[in-house]
RNA sequence: GGAGGGGUUCCCGAGUGGCUAAAGGGGGCAGACUGUAAAUCUGUUGGCGACGCCUUCGGAGGUUCGAAUCCUCCCCCCUCCA
């Protein structure tokens, strides 16, 4: 196996890296790789704790793919048993456990969505319950000997809720301790994972060297805000791009990040050349010198070619033109979009909320809500009063619910 | 084991017998504005056969004309002492 020269594999490898643990330890491991042709293992551990995965666990799936692009082994560890413990860093409250059915469910999706970015054939998919499963209490207590509380209370958001009374498990204890285990089982050359990783990722490097291993080194990604522009991208904040979002919303939730994030979207979230990228954050600094319509450099413009690379990532190129399509049309000029589900009703004559209650999916109250807060559209006119009564025929009329929701209406034939 | 504090609507959190579908904030949704699905401002935010009715304040009973608020039992969480 011959790998490219260490510069050129730095230079990719280290691309939006906030901080790695130790950047001399990598060349060397790098340098020696190079010597005796042996790639690095470089490991990603998730647990499958949500169905679907978003642009923020994309940051560091796509930092093993630029391992995996420079020739080296890219484990996609999924924690199918740490998941029913709970990485306690997600949150800082106990987590739910989930059942080993429900890990199962979403580790398969996890799989669909991940290999979007990272080729299967050279992926090793793991699963931490190959080795914890036959575990014994006695040695899931020799691990626990390993560390002690005070050294676990070093961590800032175990602190932080033992001092506010919040509940702690011992579990949640034990989970830095299993998530450096997986290093040990995997012999682990490397370890990626988000900023707020760094005590679980240390764990591992202090395991290897008790269990007799090179300490891994550890990488750590910058966590990305989401569409909010404040609040770390994340399911619960409901302010994430999901992997399985259509082109349509994959470009329109982009198009709507501040424009102080466009850069770092850029860097984290697409292979965009560096150079080029960096030809876009200075023409954002200069948004008045940029404000010709046709400007490549309009911040609009920008933030639109980000949004193309976006979905051509998860998509191609040619959806990422229909998301692009889609945005003109629908959201800055205001038309209507070129597809648009078709709903079929039986009756003829409905009173405006019972209408829109039924296409929209919502209750009455809420429908009856929207109509009088002016936010619905029949056929392009403002329907004014939730009572009035409307028409149906076989012929298709449309409806818009809010700036998004928009339907095709008609009798059944 | 002992003593004390607490579980409220999507979230945080006020409310300690009727004026409470329940303050305030966050989030969501809608409208205006905009290069934008950003920011900002405004409105709205349980349901329904809608000037009334039904469901909701950890769970189950009870007191009362009337309970999120009082009582009993149970479940869960936290703190301090041991």
């Amino acid at each position: 196996m011959s790998f490219p020269d260490i510069e050129t594999q730095m230079r990719h490898i280290m691309r939006g890296v906030e901080e790695i643990i130790h950047e001399e330890e990598l060349r060397r491991m790098l340098t020696k790789s190079a010597q005796t042709g042996l790639p690095l293992r470089v490991k990603l551990g998730v647990d499958p704790t949500a169905a679907d995965i978003h642009l923020g666990h994309m940051v560091t799936i796509r930092k093993l793919k630029h391992f995996q692009d420079m020739g080296h082994i890219a484990i996609f560890l999924i924690g199918d048993f740490t998941a029913r413990i709970g990485d306690p860093t997600e949150r800082s409250e106990a987590r739910i456990r989930l059942t080993k059915e429900q890990v199962w469910e979403h580790a398969k999706n996890y799989e669909n969505q991940v290999f979007k970015i990272l080729d299967e054939k050279k992926t090793e998919v793991r699963n931490n319950g190959e080795w914890f499963d036959p575990m014994s209490f006695a040695d899931c207590l020799d691990l626990a000997y390993r560390s002690t509380v005070a050294r676990m209370l070093e961590r800032n958001d175990f602190e932080k809720r033992f001092k506010e009374g919040s509940p702690i498990s011992i579990t949640e204890f034990l989970y830095p301790l299993m998530q450096g285990y997986d290093s040990v089982a995997l012999k682990c050359h490397v370890e990626l994972g988000g900023t707020d990783q760094k005590f679980n990722l240390l764990a591992g490097r202090d395991l290897q060297i008790q269990f007799g291993q090179e300490p891994q080194v550890v990488m750590m990604t910058p966590l990305i805000e989401g569409l909010d522009g404040s609040k770390k991208m994340s399911k619960t904040e409901r302010n994430y791009i999901a992997v399985d979002d259509t082109p349509e919303d994959i470009f329109g939730k982009t198009m709507s990040i501040q424009d102080d994030l466009i850069v770092k979207y850029f860097t984290l979230l697409t292979d965009v050349d560096i150079d080029e990228v960096n030809r876009f954050g200075a023409a954002l600094k200069e948004v008045d010198k940029h404000q010709e319509a046709g400007d490549p450099l309009h911040p609009m413009q920008i933030k639109k070619a980000l949004a193309r690379s976006i979905v051509a990532e998860y998509h191609d190129w040619s959806a990422a033109r229909r998301g692009e399509d889609h945005f003109e049309k629908v959201v800055q000029r205001r038309e209507l979009p070129s597809e648009m589900p078709l709903v079929q009703l039986a009756a003829m004559k409905y009173p405006a909320y019972e209408l829109v209650a039924e296409i929209g999916q919502v209750s009455k109250a809420e429908a009856r809500r929207l109509i009088s807060q002016g936010g619905v559209k029949l056929d392009g006119i403002k329907i004014e009063a939730p009572s009035i009564e409307i028409t149906l025929s076989v012929k298709e009329a449309t409806v818009q619910i809010g700036k998004r929701k928009f339907y095709r209406v008609k009798t059944k034939d």
